[in-house]
DNA sequence: GTGATGAAATTGCCTTTTCATGTAACCTGT
DNA sequence: ACAGGTTACATGAAAAGGCAATTTCATCAC
């Protein structure tokens, strides 16, 4: 054996030195600042997110933004026609493969997501600034070098591949 | 202006450089490998964190659940009718509160959980492994930080406050 | 061309979550 | 004791999500 643990009265839990809980708990906390805004603005985390996603990279595929955005493919159809509904998002078919949906911002879709954005970059200086030992460059490079060896090779956005 | 931004066809998307959802995603994929294992088991994600949170600090109350497993009340009062129903849990009255509700592991609930805290340590053991440079006490520690600089004053599992 | 295989998006059914509210219990000041 | 405020949990209607088909199209082998 490894180790002995603790008695219980004095073990922590389990989750207070598990990785994933700690991750997930993280990324919860901080981000419920900003979703907080959000919620003011009636815009959903999901809604927040497609349109996060289409900023630099317009003509997103729905399987590719169902990826970025964390979600099953069939929540984000489902998530799209409301968006459409909302006049936020329009969707268009590709030319080369039928098969194909890209996705584009309206010009209501890019006035929200705007002004959406400038607030995301105000609230993540002050978590950076508040949380002076997680320095920009050191932490996001290390979340980073996480996500590239998760990375399964995506087709891009603007070419059907 | 603070700076002037590189043309879209050369800037990377806003969020590949957004820390929230850095956090975000990183937790999501590396959580997903762990969450398949218990998709294998037919146990949902919001049951293994009630399960786990359970471990080191028996009778916690609904409403401490919640916000250990960053759900809502609500959502947490239906999760445990259900687990309940699944035998996994049991609830019992805080004897000095009758409003509170104590949840405790039931010995099948208990059973689950240890097979499944041994399949997280092996899996978080790995995930470690394959990412040398987030060594174990570093992100944790970093985590840690994040999250307690974040705690609202919470009362603790064992008495009522 | 025909048929088989696989991919992209949608649909449908059912479960889960959310939001707002309801109900019971505790607490404080008078 | 009891009003007024607050906290803990539960409930109910509506929205969202998950999973397993289904549909449409492209591609590959023959």
């Amino acid at each position: 054996m490894t180790s002995a643990h603790p008695p219980a009265d004095l073990r922590q839990r389990f989750i207070d030195d598990y990785l994933l809980y700690l991750m997930a708990r993280a990324s919860h906390v901080v981000s419920d600042e900003f979703h907080e805004q959000l919620r003011r603005r009636r815009i959903s985390v999901p809604v927040w997110r497609v349109l996060a996603s289409l900023v630099g990279s317009p003509g997103e595929t729905v399987t590719g933004l169902a990826e970025v955005c964390l979600l099953q493919q069939p929540t984000m159809t489902k998530l799209l026609d409301r968006m459409v509904r909302d006049g936020l998002v329009k969707r268009t078919q590709d030319s080369r493969d039928r098969r194909v949906v890209r996705v584009g911002l309206t010009p209501r879709g890019d006035a929200v997501v705007e002004e959406l954005i400038a607030l995301a970059r105000r609230h993540e200086a002050e978590v950076l600034a508040r949380h002076p030992e997680a320095e920009a460059l050191a932490i996001k490079n290390l979340l980073r070098a996480i996500l590239r060896r998760h990375a399964k090779p995506r087709r891009s956005a603007t070419n059907g591949g």
